[in-house]
DNA sequence: AGCACGCCGACT
DNA sequence: GTCGGCGTGCTC
């Protein structure tokens, strides 16, 4: 038996599968999927088992695996074609891929480790490191580096490497009662028995049992020296921060509803996409829940994405209201081991729904029945860094693989995922009424260029500060929304102009209130304050631009007796922060003041004013996309208000208000903006009317860069048909990244069928030490 | 990526 | 002579 294997190293040169020998003892056990240990080359690594073949084609004598990391596979069948995939179209290596899909535990702890051989030879520094112990695990830190390569030459010592998983089931101590009779004469013996006996399985973990008998450790010893009990170790899950469930409020549908909904059932076994498009408040997520529990009944399973942390708490406890502990939860804010324990569940079939952020989409269920996504506008679910993939993507992926319906929901669809339902590719249901009939408040939207100059030189309208006074008389709340783009804090020079930038990138620094430092938003990058101007050494630095901390500070001076609470990047960085954040408004809260991620989801009642402080201010930046974000954005923003019986009102700060992207959004026109905003994609030659691909260079040279991108485009165009537009090379606003620059060659066509080896091939052509080429192209599935 | 092997210069 | 520099090439 040969096992086809992936070694854990992610480069080029080993992204391929290795032949190795099952030993006899492995063969009824091994199965694609599972994680081995494999001799390589000189040194042991772990592998992916991915294929399993009886014959070789490779004649030279194969070696074995050594032993399995896992007795269960973590990957599936599906899970290992659809990373072969992702790797192909991203050009990747697999086994990027792969981590990306499996929780980090899975990933090998390697360890060099010395042995003994011959101790007595040892020189005398060695023989005090060893001491008493026959392995030592080497560090880069040791100190005896010589003695030690001399002594593995003299065979004195040898290297064992030691691969291991990252992290290990969690067990804990149970106590089981094995007899009963004859019952003891010790009267604390007979306590522990008792309660022993009170518990459904007569068993109880070793800790509770101490506590609750007040015996101690040698009762217990004394016990099973008798035979009366026996220890066991009882594999055991990380507890998932537990959310209390929500009271099931089953709601019935209404018809547009329960249109939808019929809809979706009619396909319940085939491949198709439904868009869900509903105004915010028209009740999507009960067309989920329904349809989740028409899979379940088939004993068919689903997998349920939202878009990001902050709002993953609140569905998490609906779902759990709705189906109880049937379900797994996937998303970034868990820990390694958590995550780890959430995979086993799934794997183990013991739970029928995952929900979670984009990385939920890789659940490795086998009789999947359904998929949602909510949000599925949301730019979290396109995964920017490598290996890059798209959850709606794989979301289409795996319902052609098991055939099975797929449902986006969102009351602001990209302009293309519409395009998509209205060509017929996708099935459009449409949501028009909002849930008990309640009135959308119309946004009031204030010119700022205007407000500046009659005089008000303060952040907020004195249309939004009457506003909020008066809510904050009447003991209701509001939302603060700041869009942060261009807008945080950085320190500028009143003497001589200049602007701290990153020592790194070609950004200036942001200054950070909680840490008192200054930070780099690409790369990290984390210095102090000067005193003085690096250049000139004036004293009169100033802080520039309007940080949420700093809007938080103005607001506290203007309205002193009001509570605000604040969620941004600073203050939800810890665990369960957005949570806590978020009861904290819930239950004492005047003002919740946050930047983007504050615009979805959150649903509460008392909520009658909305803000959006420069709503437009990432209108006018390069990117296609900017009139639909903020088009998405005002929408999104404005449905937190008005969910209840109260006046509501919405104010929208721009400074330039006549605008389209506000226009339509401030009447709740989404069809409009879409006939709009695809007139000018198709002038523009943009998605949907063209694909896009996009190959990014980049090296420490950008004279290199710009010659080798030139190149590249001839190259391009050389072997593109006439009607493809090549662009570039283009330097973008941040030029230097990292210390590496960047430039960019942008590719648009409506039909290529040789891009995909050609793009490989440029890749392969271009790519050396000093520029690396990465290639990203837009989907042609959503 | 590591690690061995190999072929050259500068030391005990 | 030997130690150790890093170029090259391979890993079932």
């Amino acid at each position: 038996m040969i096992a086809k294997i992936l070694v854990d190293v992610p480069v080029k040169a080993l992204d391929r599968l290795f032949d190795y020998l099952v030993p006899p003892a492995l063969e009824d056990v091994i199965e694609i999927g599972m994680r081995v240990v494999v001799p390589f080359g000189t040194r042991e690594m772990m592998g992916y088992c991915l294929e399993i073949d009886t014959t070789s084609s490779i004649i030279e004598t194969l070696k074995p695996i050594y032993r399995l990391l896992d007795l269960e596979p973590y990957l599936t069948a599906e899970l290992i074609l659809l990373a072969k995939d992702i790797a192909k179209e991203s050009t990747t290596v697999l086994l990027k891929v792969l981590e990306t899909i499996l929780p980090s535990a899975m990933r090998a702890v390697y360890q060099t480790k010395l042995r003994v051989l011959n101790e007595l030879a040892l020189p005398k520094e060695l023989q005090d490191r060893f001491l008493d112990k026959t392995e030592i695990i080497l560090t880069s830190s040791e100190p005896h580096l010589r003695l030690i390569k001399q002594a593995l030459k003299d065979n004195l010592i040898t290297q064992v490497y030691d691969v291991s998983s990252k992290a290990k089931p969690k067990y804990t101590k149970m106590i089981q009662l094995i007899k009963t009779d004859p019952l003891p004469t010790s009267e604390k013996q007979k306590i522990v028995i008792r309660a022993l006996l009170k518990e459904p399985l007569h068993q109880k973990t070793q800790s509770d049992l101490l506590m609750d008998s007040s015996a101690s450790i040698s009762i217990l010893r004394t016990l099973y020296k008798h035979g009366y009990i026996t220890f066991i170790d009882k594999e055991e899950y990380r507890e998932v921060k537990q959310i209390q469930p929500s009271k099931d409020k089953t709601v019935a549908l209404n018809n547009e509803q329960e249109l939808a909904f019929q809809t979706i059932q009619q396909s319940s076994n085939e491949s198709c996409v439904f868009l869900l498009h509903g105004v915010t408040g028209s009740g999507k997520t009960e067309i989920y829940l329904k349809s989740i529990e028409q899979v379940l009944s088939k004993h068919q399973e689903a997998i349920f994405l939202v878009p990001e942390i902050a709002l993953t708490p609140l569905m998490v406890s609906r779902i759990k209201g709705r189906f109880g502990n049937n379900v797994a939860i996937l998303h970034s804010g868990l820990s390694v081991g958590e995550k780890y324990d959430e995979w086993r569940r799934i794997i183990r079939k013991e739970v029928q729904i995952a929900i979670g952020a984009r990385s939920a989409i890789f659940a490795p269920f086998e009789r999947l029945g359904l998929i949602c996504v909510d949000e599925c506008h949301e730019q979290s679910y396109d995964q920017e860094d490598v290996p890059r993939y798209h959850a709606l993507d794989v979301a289409i992926r795996r319902s052609k693989y098991h055939q099975i319906p797929v449902i986006f929901g969102s009351a602001t669809p990209n302009i293309e995922t519409f395009a998509r339902a209205k060509r017929g590719y996708f099935t459009l249901l449409e949501l028009r009424s909002r849930y008990l009939n309640q009135a959308f408040p119309k946004p009031v939207v204030v010119d700022m260029k205007q407000e500046f100059m009659s005089g008000n030189h303060y952040l907020l309208s004195n249309q939004l500060d009457t506003l909020l006074k008066d809510r904050l008389e009447k003991k209701e709340q509001t939302i603060l929304l700041i869009n942060r783009r261009g807008y945080s804090t950085f320190i500028l020079c009143r003497s001589c102009g200049h602007v701290i930038m990153c020592p790194s990138c070609d950004i200036s620094l942001t200054y950070h209130e909680t840490e008192h430092a200054l930070k780099c938003h690409y790369c990290g990058h984390k210095e102090g304050i000067p005193k003085v101007c690096p250049k000139c050494q004036s004293e009169h630095l100033r802080f520039m631009g309007t940080g949420s901390q700093k809007i938080e500070q103005e607001l506290k001076e203007r309205y002193p007796l009001a509570s605000i609470v604040r969620m941004d990047n600073d203050t939800t960085r810890t665990k369960n922060a957005h949570e806590l954040l978020l009861h904290e408004f819930e239950t004492s809260g005047d003002i919740l003041l946050g930047t983007q991620m504050i615009a979805k989801g959150l649903d509460y009642p008392k909520v009658t004013l909305v803000g959006i402080i420069n709503a437009d201010s990432n209108l006018y930046n390069a990117d296609f996309r900017a009139p639909e974000r903020t088009f998405q954005l005002i929408t999104q923003v404005s449905g937190r208000a008005g969910r209840n019986q109260l006046q509501s009102d919405v104010v929208i700060q721009v400074h330039n208000p006549n605008h389209y992207a506000i226009t339509f959004a401030v009447n709740n026109d989404y069809e409009g903006f879409y006939q709009h905003e695809m007139h000018l994609r198709r002038l523009a030659k943009y998605i949907p009317f063209y694909y896009m691909a996009e190959i990014t260079l980049s090296g420490l040279n950008m004279r290199d860069l710009l010659l080798k991108g030139k190149d590249i485009v001839k190259t391009l165009k050389s072997n593109l048909s006439v009607e493809t537009i090549v662009l570039g090379p283009l330097i973008p606003q941040v030029a230097r990244i990292k210390n590496r620059y960047q430039a960019i060659l942008t590719i648009k066509y409506k039909s290529e069928p040789g891009l995909e080896p050609l793009l490989f091939q440029i890749k392969e052509l271009y790519e050396t030490e000093d520029v690396y080429v990465s290639i990203h192209r837009s989907s042609t599935l959503v």
